[in-house]
DNA sequence: AACGCCGATCAATCATAGAA
DNA sequence: CTTCTATGATTGATCGGCGT
């Protein structure tokens, strides 16, 4: 247990968190497409571009995030929910948008 | 192991986002990694993740940087040497292969971040 | 039918950043 | 400052698809 694990290897491990609002683009992606949050390759770049990541970091994230939500769905009900809501809100406004657009063009 | 996918559990709601889907119960099979030889332990039930040593990963990266492909031959003497299954040294070649391949993609996008950044 | 490779993903773990 | 939790990265191994 002492000897080990490479200390240098595994040097090139230091993590730096992701900003707040390149989380919250990811969580939203996730959020609206649960239920099949698997982003093609190009939705992963056009992310990794939005977040100033890599796409691997895209890819990683992704990775994670699936796997902990399904390990403990209940953990992550509240900012489930929290997402749902903000995704609901975009989608009335572009409602509201098509409406106004509607009455304007077609009288 | 099947409780129903069209809603289950609450009838009416606000449509809260959480049902489960399918790629929450996907669930992979365990490693089938045996040791044939060694141990009294035949049948693997919970064979798990292999901890490759630092030897093991040393010489294996040696052969790699040598030829990026086996053949038949090389992978049993290999396999043979580090002690390892010929299936185990096929996987870690074509695991390091792929990580190659990811490290030559990302070794020259932040060139272009570097003159962005600065 | 069988085997190797690729690309994506899984799942467990490592090491650190951050909250308590 | 110490303990515990959140999170990014790594990696042996699996899955599905393709070519030989």
């Amino acid at each position: 247990v002492m000897i080990l694990r490479s200390r240098f290897l595994d040097a090139r491990r230091k993590r730096r968190n992701f900003s707040k609002q390149a989380t919250e683009i990811l969580n939203e992606y996730f959020y609206s497409h649960l239920s099949n949050p698997y982003p093609s390759e190009e939705a992963k770049e056009e992310l990794a571009k939005k977040c100033s990541i890599t796409v691997s970091q895209v890819s990683n994230w992704f990775g994670n995030k699936r796997i902990r939500y399904k390990k403990n769905i209940g953990k992550f009900q509240e900012e489930a929910n929290l997402y749902a809501a903000k995704t609901a809100v975009t989608a009335a406004h572009a409602v509201a948008a098509a409406v106004q657009n509607n009455q304007t063009n077609s009288p | 192991e099947e409780p129903e996918p069209p809603g289950p559990p609450e009838p009416g709601h606000k449509t809260a986002a959480a049902q489960t889907f399918e790629w929450m119960r996907v669930k992979r099979n365990p490693p089938k990694t045996g040791k044939p030889s060694e141990l009294g332990l035949l049948g693997p039930p919970g064979a798990i993740r292999t901890n490759f040593s630092t030897k093991q990963l040393t010489e294996l990266e040696k052969e790699f940087h040598f030829n990026k492909y086996l053949t038949r031959a090389r992978r049993v003497e290999i396999a043979a040497t580090l002690e390892l299954n010929e299936t185990q040294v096929k996987i870690w070649f074509q695991n390091r292969r792929m990580k190659q391949k990811k490290r030559e993609k990302e070794g020259l996008a932040p060139a272009a971040a570097c003159r962005a950044a600065k």
